[in-house]
RNA sequence: GGAGGGAUAGCGAAGUGGUCAAACGCGGCAGACUGUAAAUCUGUUCCUUCGGGUUCCAUGGUUCAAAUCCAUGUCCCUCCA
């Protein structure tokens, strides 16, 4: 079975750096698994590669989306998928790169979806009006009371499928996965994440939001991602530029927080320290693992 | 110098005799995870060997009982001189 690889990990740890180096030693290409890099115009605020970064390696599924767009799990299996194969059909190997990790459970482990046929939002329903009417209809739920997008997806699924979302949980790959973690301890993490937000802010974060603000209203993505919505909120002189600086590095670091306990928890990984001050030395000890698992 | 107001857990802030280890918010920590996922939600947050121990500026007092009442001290704020 030809091996997919998979660099994971929190944000602000090198993994794109780490992705090109292991594309050009072991014939790869690479697949996108961050969703906001899938956004076109989104390049400073979600630490986009570069064309320069990018080193001649084919990478696939960045700037595939406009702000205006809506795209899901869904989406995001199938056209993975498709290039998966095309990946390995052409004798490469594919290292999918990114830290959203429901994105990479979707693509890689065996989840049942499918087009989605009712959608009903239910906005006349208070929480506990949605509870109650889930745990009639499934009574296997487990599920968090207030979680309201939840709820209404687990009534949905309960309508179109007859079973409930419970039983749809799976830990089977579908793949020949070698998951590689990319981490670094707490406080440095942190600070490295505080540091690149003023970064970005340098390089122009303010400007880049205010050429897609008139999207604000129309667009998904720019009020749910961090460095676009808290910039947005200043835009709209609901907050100073200095509490949006602090709500991005705060926001930036509960994600990595996030982020380390679904890829501990939820994933096999082989995990590896990433070395700042000679991050070559990170990228040897990965290639050297690989190079004796290929 | 005179007149008031205040000091509560990491921070902000309720509480004004017992039901107070102390509401609530923030921050922190941990967790969940099949269509918003950079999203959404949950738990926890004085110490503990889980028996208990030590708290509400400090010291002393009143009381069966004090974060709450009294006295003194320290520090902070506002107003008048």
């Amino acid at each position: 079975m030809n091996k997919i690889i998979v660099i994971l990990g929190p944000t602000n740890v090198g993994k794109t750096k780490l992705s090109i180096a292991l594309a050009k030693k072991f014939n790869g290409e690479i697949i996108n698994a961050d969703s906001v890099q899938f956004y076109r115009g989104l390049d400073i605020g979600s630490f986009k590669v570069s064309k320069s970064e990018m080193d001649n390696v084919k990478h696939y599924l960045i700037d595939n989306l406009s702000v205006l767009d809506n795209y899901s799990i869904y989406d995001y299996q199938k056209d993975g998928r498709y290039i998966i194969d095309k990946i390995i059909s052409s004798g490469k190997i594919p290292i999918i790169v990114g830290g959203s990790a429901l994105y990479i459970r979707a693509l890689l482990y065996d989840y049942k979806l499918n087009s989605n046929k009712i959608n009903n939002n239910y906005d006349d329903l208070t929480n506990s009006q949605l509870y109650d009417k889930l745990i009639k209809l499934d009574k296997d739920i487990v599920i968090d009371k207030n979680n309201r997008p939840r709820l209404i997806r687990a009534i949905n699924y309960y309508l179109e499928n007859n079973s409930s979302i419970s039983k749809n949980v799976t830990n089977k790959l579908l793949y020949d996965v070698i998951f590689i973690g990319l981490t670094a301890n707490r406080d440095i993490l942190y600070d490295k994440i505080n540091k690149r937000v003023d970064d970005m802010i340098n390089r122009g974060l303010v400007d880049e939001v205010k050429s897609l603000y008139k999207y604000k209203d129309k667009s998904r993505i720019l009020n749910t991602a961090i460095g676009y919505k808290e910039i947005i909120s200043y835009l709209d002189n609901d907050i100073t530029l200095d509490t949006a600086v602090y709500e991005i590095k705060k926001n930036s670091r509960r994600f990595a927080k996030r982020q380390m306990t679904f890829f501990k928890n939820k994933f096999d990984v082989k995990w590896f320290n990433c070395n700042y001050d000679n991050f070559d030395n990170t990228i040897n000890s990965v290639i050297n693992y690989i190079g004796g698992i290929l």
